[in-house]
Formats: structure tokens, sequence, C-alpha cells
DNA sequence: GTCTATATCTCGATAGAC
DNA sequence: GTCTATCGAGATATAGAC
């Protein structure tokens, strides 16, 4: 469920604790959480998970600061190496993909830290990149408007381009189970829809990226 | 903030509350959400929530029933209207982002309750929608279905499209102030994107889904 | 380090004055 | 109808034994 790599150094323990956190937090937020059920879910009681955290506040910092590192890594990291707008499209889309379908409690922990205390958030990227010109959807919006003057893509607006892209891969994680009420039998055929879900936005971003023969810019 | 037409019929000290409740339980969800809060938003105190209200539960019973009237109502409703896959799309597209910038709390609560008691919304749909073939997005479909035979559009998955449509619209909403932190000075700009954000889902998408001169398919 | 027991606090809910 | 005061449940946090 949850890839130990890349987690702070923790001992056997406080891995439990931490891990079984993560999942709570994820779960039912940080008001919502229990460290009660933390403790359980590790194997141990609520008393040593205040030995080792202190607090469920101090908690949740940690937790969440770690979210934060995976989530702007898996999502945005080594994408300068790919060698054109297209294959860092691909890139992108691919490695979203995956990361949420690997991990599908991301969106809602962001989403939902996002939603209680925005500032906070902000606070944290901003110090990760505090020169907001070499962020990573800066990048992304750098090399597509170079694109465009190229040529090679349509004139559309980069920022809205992005939360399109964005908004493609997010969405279908965080929404499908709604679309199981509307749509009886569509549970079924997630694995497929996981599967192609990548194809799928490349193909249709992408050709609505192009530009049409015949037509002016 | 709420258009408070088709309200429940509420004196004018029970829309206060009812509104604050709104935003409150958006904002922190069913657990998370505090009647102190709720109370002091409306001008009010505790005791007098739970006067009208009975309870915290009772409370957002009634929230939540509204907001999924709310939210079947705009999203989908009289799409049937529409001449053609195009005119659909474009009234889909106008009439959610129309909808999600008059009131941003709509997604967070729906993607909440989702995540807190998916079976809970997956009734409720059920309920609404008895018969999984006339609900909103299998209308949708079938039109795009349709489209598809004829040859009007390139052959991509329907729900796959729907997924990519209402993700590119609803995520915009709902993680625009990520973005602020990422891209300083996007914060200004807000406004324009949000008014040039219908033109665009369209345009990326309608071109993502027309066939291409010289392509077999 | 890990446990049990308990103190402290937060919050939903009610009682009762006005 | 609206308020202050308070109760009681349930959760965080700590004390102290092992």
């Amino acid at each position: 469920m949850v890839n130990n790599q890349s987690l702070p150094e923790y001992s056997e323990t406080e891995e439990k604790i931490f891990l079984a956190a993560l999942v709570e937090f994820a779960t039912h937020g940080r008001k919502g959480a229990r460290m009660q059920e933390i403790a359980a879910q590790a194997g141990y009681n609520k008393a040593l998970v205040h030995y080792y955290f202190r607090s469920k506040e101090r908690l949740y910092e940690e937790v969440f600061a770690f979210v934060i590192r995976r989530f702007i890594k898996g999502l945005f990291d080594d994408l300068e190496s790919a060698p054109d707008f297209p294959a860092m499209l691909r890139m992108l889309i691919e490695r979203y993909i995956s990361l949420l379908d690997r991990t599908p409690w991301l969106p809602k922990f962001m989403l939902r830290e996002l939603w209680e205390g925005a500032a906070v958030l902000q606070d944290r990227l901003r110090t990760l990149f505090p020169e907001g010109s070499n962020s990573p959807p800066a990048f992304f919006i750098a090399r597509m408007d170079e694109a465009v003057a190229k040529g090679v893509l349509r004139p559309l607006d980069p920022v809205q381009t992005l939360f399109t892209i964005l908004g493609s891969c997010i969405f279908f994680f965080a929404a499908f189970p709604v679309f199981s009420a509307f749509l009886p039998g569509v549970d079924k055929e997630r694995p497929r829809l996981v599967q192609e879900r990548a194809d799928h936005i490349y193909d249709i971003i992408m050709n609505g990226l192009l530009p049409r023969e015949g037509m002016s810019a």
C-alpha cells in the first residue's frame, strides 16, 4: 500500500505507527482521525503513539510533510529529461496515473488539507520552491509556451491546459465511486479503465493541442 | 455566495444557520464540522442551532439533501434539448463552470461525502435514478456513442471522455489555491481564467474529439 | 519501550432563565 | 426565540508501574 522507501529514518515501531497514521489521516482527515485507531492499527496503544510523536498535531505534521514530498516528487520530478513537448506530456500523464493508481489516498489527502487550511499548504509549497520560476508547473508552462511559439501547438493558454491535464488525471480516481451509482456495471470495468486511462488522456489532449491543416494558427 | 432560491422554506434565522452549516460542512466534513462554529458564523449560539435543527446529524442530513438536489439539477438538467453532440458538450461545460463559479462549496461537499460515506451517497443516487439507463451520465454516453457511430467524432471511449470533461471543470475550482503557491501572480488572474475556462475546455476537448483529415477513423 | 489507569479537554446536547 | 450554564460522552494527553 505505502512504498516505504523515502520514509524518514524511523525505527520499526515508529514506522508502523507512521504508516497507520497515514492511512487514518487520509481516511478521516486531520480532525476526524483517532489516535486510538492509529495505535490499534499499528499494533500498540495510545500512550506509545504519544511517546514517539508527542501529539496528534505533531504526528499529522510529519505525515503531511511526507505526503507533500511524495506528491511533488512523483508528479513533476525529472520532467526536464523529455526531449520535446509531446514526450513531456506523455511522461507527465503516465507518471501521474501510475502514482494515483498506486496511492489512491493521495488526492484525498491533498484536497482535504487544501480545504481545511490552504494557508498552511501554501506556505509549505513556497518553502519548497522559493523561486516561483523554478517550480515544476512553471517549467511545464515555459515548455508549452515554447512549443506554441514554434507553431508545434495551437495557441492555447498553458495555465488552463495544465489544469485540464491534472484534472483529467485526478478526478477519475477521486470520483470514480459516484459513477458506479450512476452507471451500474462500470465498477467491473474499473481495471480496464485505469489501464487505458493514460492513453486516453494523452490522446484527447494531444489531439486537442495539435494544429489542424487548413486552419490559421 | 449561496443562491437562496430553492432553499427549503426557512425563517430568516433558520436560513442563516443553514447557510453557515453548509459552509462549515463543506470545509471540515461531516465529522470535522463544529456546531460552535456554525452558530458563531450564523451570529447565534449553539443552543439555538439545536433548537432549530435538533442535532448535528439532522442538520447535516438537511444540508446534504439540498446539496444533492442542487448538484444533480445544475449538472445535467435539460441536456436533452441540445440539437447535436457539440451543442450538448458546450451546454454541459458552460453550465458546470457557471455552477461551480457561483457555488464553490459544491465539489468540496460532494467529494467529502463521497470519501466519508460512499455507500450512503450511492444509495441516494440510486434512489434518484432507479434505472441506471436514464441517468444523466448514461444519457451523455448514449449521445456520444451515437456521434461516434456516425463518424462525427473519433472513436474514443465515452466513459473516459466524461471523466476527462468533468475533471477539467471541477479540478480548477477545487485546486486553484495550490497553484497560487506554485505560480506567484496567478491569483490576480483568477477572474480572467474563470471567465475563459469554459471556452478553453470546449476548445481543447472538441478538438481532441473531432476527426482529422487524412487519418483513418 | 510498552503498558494500564487516569487526568484533562473538547464538543454535542439539554436545562432553565428571560 | 434566544441566551447562559452545565452535563456527559468521547477523545487527547500524561503519570507511573513494569
